[in-house]
DNA sequence: CAGTGAGCGAGCTTCCGCTTGACTT
């Protein structure tokens, strides 16, 4: 018999704070929420009240066990579940599933896994806090009822297996808009001026002073005209203007800004960033990271000081706690930090060690004193023209901060480049060595990052940081969205150039339109969304968060009543269901693009049983219609007739290659070239399955089956030994054989192989 | 694995938030 049981929701908390707390007491956790609303049904009792069914998930039968015999072998149990909506209903099923009194069932909580921390929320239990738990009842509740009614809506009028919630049908808007906004842009261009002026024409490169002018031109003509001004133009420095500034450092990570962080500096995903710090967090060497708070504890920040101040001196330090500022946050955890301040690295695999250290600085760099930075702004007249040209240069003076750390910018824009503004004094005459126009172009507004995506979801309140990863996940795997590069194309740029009163025109080729991860909305996710947007606006309402939130906030203090809330939602979203489900015709997202030239067919597009489709002729006539898929960088919304068209040329032949014929189409996985019965993929971006010729058909086999040699280890005829994803393995008559445990692949005989096959037992193929 | 697009319709799909594994051809 152990005296005392600790309940918490994480196994790693777990073995930090048994460490805390002496032998007579245990620490166990629940690994998060052990019960749920019915799988099944809906498992909500709507016309009781609401009353919803719980039941313990098959995957949670194993830990309520657990808890159960634990509960059973102990004198008292203290529930330590997070101090937030979702952990107070964990107490709340917790003491329900163990059959606690909820009268004298001691809840503690605590916000630091220090032993003073805890040891003080041992002394000072309470009550589960049914207010806060009613709030999560509602917040559950709200989610199942919109998921579970409106999804099956969707199954009827656009098609099965989609679904719609609160969460992810916003986050799918959000790209679909997007998107729309970036195919309705136009692109304008103008030319920009800049100049590189020197004190003194005969002296070197020291004097440089390069700058801006104020003016941008409509076009060649305009800029042609100001650069012949500019030749018998006297300039000089009309201001000096420097003003001093400071920057401060960036709040410790949050589970949104490390996601973001982690992809603009390291390129992670999303789920890749949170993966890595699950493991560094297993592994005790960062705090907790899915959490929305910016504090941290007193111990770290008085260990920050410290680490700052034998490292770099007393001056770089500057303690500082930081406010959550983003809306509905909870701050049951502290913010993503090291373990142990003073640990710069850690062991562990490459990516460990560079989230890692980025944790380190980011932390380290919240506690830093504020950099120090001079402005210099110069502004230059011309004798002959309104015109002015402006230099800006910034000094530091003082690095603090950022001799650890800088955030960087979602969007980098290239042309910001700072540099060392020579001194000179206001009157003094300048010369010019080249002024030179370019053409630029406007840009239309970026596509979504996943972490721009949760960036964005964050400040509108949707979601949670355990939430954001699989959101992501899910918009992705119905199909609504996908995340993908382009290639872009090249544009040409006019350059004109000013040196030595001459003006000469030259050109160079940029590349605009290239994309690298970015989320693309799929047809049917602007089908789905637009369907949405007709018949549930509420629900997928920017703000429709923000507004239930609200009431759960006073359903947690006790102002609200929360069957009440739901009723009051329900009835007129019910309403909005069935009404849509009668009223409403099945939407295809379909649209007419024309005729056929020759024949006179009809064209069109439209959402298919199978993917989007474009169609020449309709059904009901004697003649069939023809079907063709649509390739994935066409959109049903934007796709021409001449595209549609284009699109049932292929299959096509490419001629005889070695007396058999090679066929190029495009199929479920791309565009492919078929030959001898084998299929080849062509190459992303770079082949185009209408233009390719039968010589690049030959290179593509050629190096298809050079490449699959190279994965080839060891070949002992019928068994081959194969390089694959998750290390090497075997294969024989199209079966595949993981080799055992500490095998060398090096040292493999033939006959080692077929004993391997021979032991291994293929299981049933499981789901 | 590189297709499919007639119509009927059984039985299935689906939400958000807490938490980690087990397993991969």
């Amino acid at each position: 018999m152990i005296e005392n049981l600790v309940i918490v929701e994480s196994p790693a908390k777990a073995k930090t704070i048994e460490k805390f707390l002496g032998k007579d007491f245990r620490v166990i956790s629940s690994f998060g929420h052990i019960r749920d609303l019915a799988k099944k049904n809906l498992g909500i009792d709507i016309n009781n009240n609401f009353t919803p069914d719980y039941e313990i998930p098959k995957e949670k039968l194993k830990v309520v066990a657990e808890l159960r015999k634990a509960a059973a072998e102990s004198k008292y149990i203290w529930i330590a579940s997070d101090e937030d909506r979702e952990g107070e209903a964990i107490a709340w099923h917790l003491a329900a599933v163990l059959k606690l009194d909820l009268s004298s069932a001691r809840r503690i909580v605590f916000h630091e896994i220090t032993k003073e921390a805890i040891s003080n929320a041992i002394q000072n239990p309470r009550k589960v806090d049914m207010n806060l738990v009613n709030s999560q009842q509602a917040r559950r509740i709200l989610d199942r009822l919109v998921g579970f009614e409106i999804s099956p809506v969707l199954w009827k009028k656009v098609q099965p297996a989609l679904s719609a919630g609160r969460v992810q049908s916003v986050a799918v808007r959000l790209i679909v808009e997007r998107e729309r906004e970036i195919i309705s842009f136009r692109t304008e261009s103008f030319f920009k001026v800049n100049a590189i002026f020197n004190i003194d024409p005969s002296k070197d490169e020291n004097s440089k002073i390069r700058a801006e002018a104020s003016k941008k031109f409509p076009a060649e003509k305009e800029a042609l005209k100001f650069l012949e001004v500019c030749k018998d133009s006297v300039y000089s420095v009309a201001d000096v203007n420097v003003k001093p500034g400071t920057k401060s450092p960036a709040p410790p990570f949050t589970t949104s800004t490390l996601q973001q962080e982690a992809y603009r500096k390291l390129g992670f995903s999303v789920a890749q960033a949170m993966a890595v710090a699950q493991k560094l967090y297993e592994a005790g060497k960062i705090t907790y990271m899915r959490t929305d708070s910016t504090s941290l504890s007193k111990l770290a920040l008085a260990r920050s000081r410290e680490v700052i101040i034998s490292e770099f001196g007393e001056k770089y330090s500057k303690t500082r706690q930081f406010k959550t500022k983003s809306k509905g946050a909870q701050e049951a955890h502290e913010a993503i930090r090291p373990a142990y301040m003073d640990a710069h690295e850690v062991s562990g695999t490459q990516n460990e060690k560079k989230l890692y250290e980025l944790i380190w600085k980011r932390t380290i760099a919240s506690q830093m004193s504020d950099a120090l930075v001079e402005k210099t702004t110069i502004s230059i007249s011309m004798s002959n023209s309104p015109v002015t040209f402006s230099s800006v240069g910034e000094v530091v003076k003082f690095d603090g901060f950022m001799k650890v750390y800088s955030e960087s910018a979602d969007y980098e824009n290239g042309d910001d480049e700072k540099y060392i503004i020579p001194p000179v004094n206001k009157g003094m005459r300048l010369f010019y060595t080249t002024i030179s126009a370019t053409r630029k172009f406007t840009n239309p507004p970026p596509r979504y990052t996943e972490a721009s995506l949760v960036k964005k979801l964050e400040e509108l309140g949707i979601g949670r940081p355990s939430t954001y990863a699989p959101t992501i996940s899910t918009i992705q795997n119905r199909g609504y969205v996908s995340r993908e590069d382009r290639q872009g194309e090249k544009r040409q740029i006019t350059v004109l150039t000013l040196t030595k009163g001459n003006v000469a025109t030259s050109s160079r080729t940029e590349i605009t339109g290239k994309e690298k991860s970015k989320l693309f909305p799929q047809d049917i996710g602007m089908i789905v969304n637009d369907f949405l947007i007709e018949n549930f606006s509420e629900i997928v309402d920017y703000n429709f968060t923000a507004e239930v939130e609200e009431q759960f906030d006073k359903i947690a203090v006790g102002k609200l009543d929360w069957t009440g809330m739901l009723n009051d939602f329900y009835s007129s979203f019910h309403k909005t269901v069935t009404e849509t489900l009668e009223k409403r015709n099945r939407k295809t997202g379909v649209r007419i693009l024309g005729n056929q030239p020759d024949t006179g067919e009809q064209v069109s597009v439209k959402m298919g049983r199978f993917g989007p489709v474009a169609q020449i002729g309709e059904t009901g006539n004697d003649k069939k219609p023809r079907f063709a898929s649509l390739p994935k960088n066409l959109l049903l919304e934007t796709i021409t007739l001449d595209e549609a068209l284009n699109l049932f040329r292929l299959p096509r032949s490419l001629g005889e290659y070695e007396e058999e014929e090679m066929i190029v189409g495009t199929g479920k996985f791309g565009p492919y070239i078929k030959y001898k019965g084998k299929f080849y993929s062509l190459k992303k971006g770079s082949d185009d399955p209408y233009t390719l010729t039968l010589e690049r058909g030959v290179e593509i086999i050629k190096e298809k089956v050079e490449n699959d040699s190279r994965k080839i280890l060891k070949d002992f005829g019928d068994i081959k030994l194969i390089k694959g994803r998750y290390g090497p393995y075997l294969t024989k008559e199209k079966q595949n054989y993981r080799l055992p445990k500490g095998t060398d692949p090096e040292k493999l005989t033939k006959e080692d192989c077929i004993g391997i096959i021979g032991r291994s037992v293929k299981p049933e193929k499981s789901t």
